[in-house]
DNA sequence: GTTATTGCAAAGGCTTTGCATTACG
DNA sequence: CGTAATGCAAAGCCTTTGCAATAAC
């Protein structure tokens, strides 16, 4: 069950304009713990949203990282998928599956030991690629 | 001027049979310092082999990428780019130009300082996202 | 009423695929 | 000869775009 009160306040505090789709899109992507494709945002949604196009869900998805409510990952493989956990933290990709899950930022330090000169740093994305082990 | 005896050499050693075209992308590739799209390299070598398809450069990419001679990289955006550099170094990304290029692995350093349990971490990405200052 | 949002379908990149042709061992 | 590599064009994703219809202010 998602309230979609405080979802679309949350869009409001941001100046996001809310209406149905993007409640609905929001409240599903916002909440979610797995790194889903806009495709998969489209699907997940689409039942309980009949009026749903691939294209809103694009706007909706472009809007909400561009507003700084979502994240937009690069996965290995060129695979564009999105996170709603704000915090820094790393990603591992399981070479086998293909799944993205979360690693804790303490997981690796990023110590800046040679200072970065002429550079605005904006994000720094950390991608283990690998397996699990059995 | 690019030695194509030695890269044939290379081809051979990691087990690639050598062809007009595999040579002639490959020497190209593996001595750019530039971290160029499959279609750049289709761009930059089909000048000097006519009877070159983007299929193949595809196909020749995916090869050297597979037998350890060359890196593909995940870049900010979904952009799918080679890296002929084999050791161990992180990039930046300019948001303006979209250009690539290497940072020097002190420039940070990963320190696991939470061990990573269940996982064999095969490569580790860091991707550097930012604006060049002026 | 005027502006913003949406759906739809078409168009656009980029990459892969299938198959006939050509080159190689 | 038999196998491997290539070219070509078509097909496949995924994403964006244009425009008319709809909904919100």
């Amino acid at each position: 069950m998602v309230e979609f009160a405080a979802v679309t306040k949350r869009l409001k505090d941001h100046g996001i304009q809310p209406s149905a789709q993007r409640v609905a899109v929001a409240a599903w992507v916002l909440q979610t713990s797995d790194h889903p494709s806009a495709d998969q945002v489209f699907a997940a949604v689409r039942p309980s949203q009949a009026m749903l196009s691939r294209a809103t869900v694009y706007n909706t998805l472009h809007l909400l990282v561009e507003k700084g409510l979502l994240r937009q990952l690069t996965i290995a493989g060129g695979r564009v998928v999105f996170d709603p956990k704000l915090e820094p933290h790393h990603h591992f990709v399981d070479d086998d599956s293909g799944e993205v899950s979360d690693l804790p930022l303490e997981t690796f330090r990023l110590t800046p030991e040679m200072p970065v000169t002429g550079i605005d740093i904006r994000e720094v994305e950390v991608v283990v690629r690998g397996r699990r082990q059995r």
